[in-house]
DNA sequence: GTCTATAAATAGATAGAC
DNA sequence: GTCTATCTATTTATAGAC
């Protein structure tokens, strides 16, 4: 009752506003976004984004936390539930993949978040983040002690998982419109053969059967604290 | 003669600009970077920017080519040298490598550019920045021929490369941030480290002796026009 | 080649009506 | 909860002295 009021409440405006800033952060970067445009994108103005957030740094602190539990949470089901190390790490690769695709600007955020030295990355944030690779230094751990896995290094190990799904999602854009400038240039496989061929590769790099210069760093730190 | 002049003419201005923004636009990225602060950095003022260069835009392009062309002509050295297919393949990753290496404001660059959807990158610049995927398919392709590496998808495989070098790279400033926050919690690889781990999972990825799946795309993709 | 001063546009944030 | 109007700071770019 009393609802075909002029401008009712609207108890969806804060999660329209942050799916208008995800959009907005990853085609602008943090600088370059204009709280206006967040606003009318979200058919909203820039005075609700202060109303819901307090400040632009606020609504970006936001969308981060949101995503690295969501990863944090997936990734650990894969670790902790039934199967083998390789089962484990095909199911860790398919989670980020899934999630990745799932929100297709968050590669764009986190790299320009890189660039800028995580400078937005406040304590909290960086704990939930630290969740996923932290995760697959335990997948792998498993596999070096039951003997499938040979060990490498964690942090070059999950890079080399990490690298080619986040970079071809986030390049997928980028892509589309060089082939419009300068005609068809690249393959354009599907997310099944991402997931696919990011598997093997990395089954073939930790595959203890085919051998290989051990690495130079050890596992452990990746466990610590 | 006539050199002790107030501000005499110094030859390196333009050079020292194009530093000064180079390390300006992957901090801030392309809409967050000030000329006032490239000037200031160059120990000079955006007015001589705008003299040079004419533009932001001619700055920021300006800075691009300069490292595609770099990148081009070292990987079509390694491509087009002595040596087996795998011998060039890693020659590959290690161009790339030391390249960035060289460069570490540019991940940083091209990550902010992915995000923006190539927004900043006319053809020509397009045009050297793909000489570097193409050669690399190049060399996939004769050892292909000569039956010692399988057939890939020649954008998966390139970004199992690039990735893990690029993203290594970027994130190198923001781990150090991260660890200082919430203390040592990464392995530290060295540059040495990085591109043995590469050249392994490349040679991994792609060696013929290990079965695994076709690619679903097609090779002649890479090679057109 | 190098500078200062300034124009013109747009940014993040807030006040206060409804 | 939602809006308009506005304050203040900063932006890119240019004009013109030296």
């Amino acid at each position: 009752m009393a609802r075909p009021r002029r401008q009712p409440h609207r108890p969806d405006s804060r999660a329209r506003l942050l799916a208008a800033a995800g959009l907005e952060f990853a085609r602008h970067g943090y600088a370059g976004a204009s709280v206006d445009r967040i606003g009318a994108r979200a058919r909203l103005n820039k005075a609700m984004l202060y109303y819901h957030f307090g400040s632009k740094a606020g609504i970006y602190r936001e969308i981060l936390r949101d995503v690295f539990r969501t990863l944090g949470d997936g990734v650990r089901g894969a670790a902790e539930g039934p199967g083998s190390p390789e089962q484990r790490l095909c199911g860790f690769v398919e989670v980020i993949a899934r999630e990745v695709a799932r929100r297709p600007h968050f590669p764009h955020i986190m790299m320009r978040e890189m660039a800028e030295q995580g400078l937005h990355l406040d304590e909290e944030t960086l704990r939930l983040l630290l969740v996923v690779p932290r995760t697959f230094a335990q997948i792998v751990g498993q596999g070096v002690l039951t003997g499938v896995f040979r060990p490498v290094d964690p942090l070059l190990a999950y890079l080399s998982v990490l690298g080619p799904v986040v970079i071809f999602t986030a390049s997928a854009s980028m892509r589309a419109e060089a082939m419009k400038k300068i005609g068809p240039v690249f393959t354009q496989p599907g997310h099944d053969d991402l997931v696919a061929h990011v598997q093997a590769v990395a089954l073939g790099m930790l595959s203890s059967t085919k051998g290989a210069a051990p690495p130079r760093t050890t596992l452990e730190t990746f466990h610590g604290a």
